[in-house]
DNA sequence: CCGAATCCTAAGCGATACTG
DNA sequence: CAGTATCGCTTAGGATTCGG
């Protein structure tokens, strides 16, 4: 075992690290999406809102690095869909086999484990409320 | 399987995404470490510098995430000993088990590999030719 | 020896509006 | 339908200095 046994791990986690990445990939791993679909799945799944800037960063990201790919349908209006690649599927698998380890820390550490939403967004929501009056 | 099936897995990449977790967390499951010996252990593995500051606060964030557990012997000078939780020690043997697919991943991008500098190191690797003519 | 305090920069994320 | 473009806020990480 050489000094560095665990660089492949952290290129790994660098490959997935971002916001929505881990969900973008357990969603491609049961079925493809196109890019609204996805967008659609992600707001509901996660009880927050991702816009679509951000959706499509991480899905060039993630195809960059070969997690994804996508398939475009040369079509007026567009169709767009969105797969993962052979590695991708492997590691949607490792994924989901980290869920219960990590459901198990959150339930040691007595952690809320759904989405954080940031101070921005509070903002924002206050803000509704207050437009609303 | 419900819609939150990846929730588990998000939470433990939050508690492990920080630029030297892996590596602390994988060196800590071969063996316990003083504070400057990680210190010296992490530039020496990684080829390049971790702060102090930075040090302290992903131990810390670890601790406070169930992951280390410190023993402070009140002695002068001080010597801290750090250390993996059960489930931290479950944890480094997963992020070991990563380490294929990620030099997989890798190889299939000819990605390298190797911990980044970044643009400020960079910089400052330039200073230190400059000051010496 | 083991940090804490301060200051700084770069990157990530989000809201919103616009386009082929 | 599937994206770009622009802008602003927030956070992570690093250099450096000080303290018990």
């Amino acid at each position: 075992m050489t000094n560095n046994f665990h660089m492949g791990t952290n290129y790994l986690l660098k490959v997935i690290t971002g916001k929505w990445k881990v969900s973008i990939i357990c969603a491609l791993g049961l079925k493809d999406y196109r890019y609204l679909e996805l967008l659609k799945y992600e707001n509901d799944v996660n009880h927050t809102k991702i816009s679509k800037k951000v959706l499509t960063e991480q899905l060039n990201q993630l195809e960059e690095d070969g997690i994804v790919t996508k398939k475009s349908y040369g079509t007026i209006p567009p169709k767009v869909v969105y797969s993962l690649t052979p590695i991708g599927q492997e590691l949607s698998k490792h994924l989901i086999n980290l869920n219960f380890l990590g459901e198990n820390l959150a339930q040691v550490n007595q952690a809320n484990i759904s989405f954080d939403i940031n101070a921005q967004q509070v903002k924002n929501l206050h803000k509704e409320e207050q437009d609303k009056n």
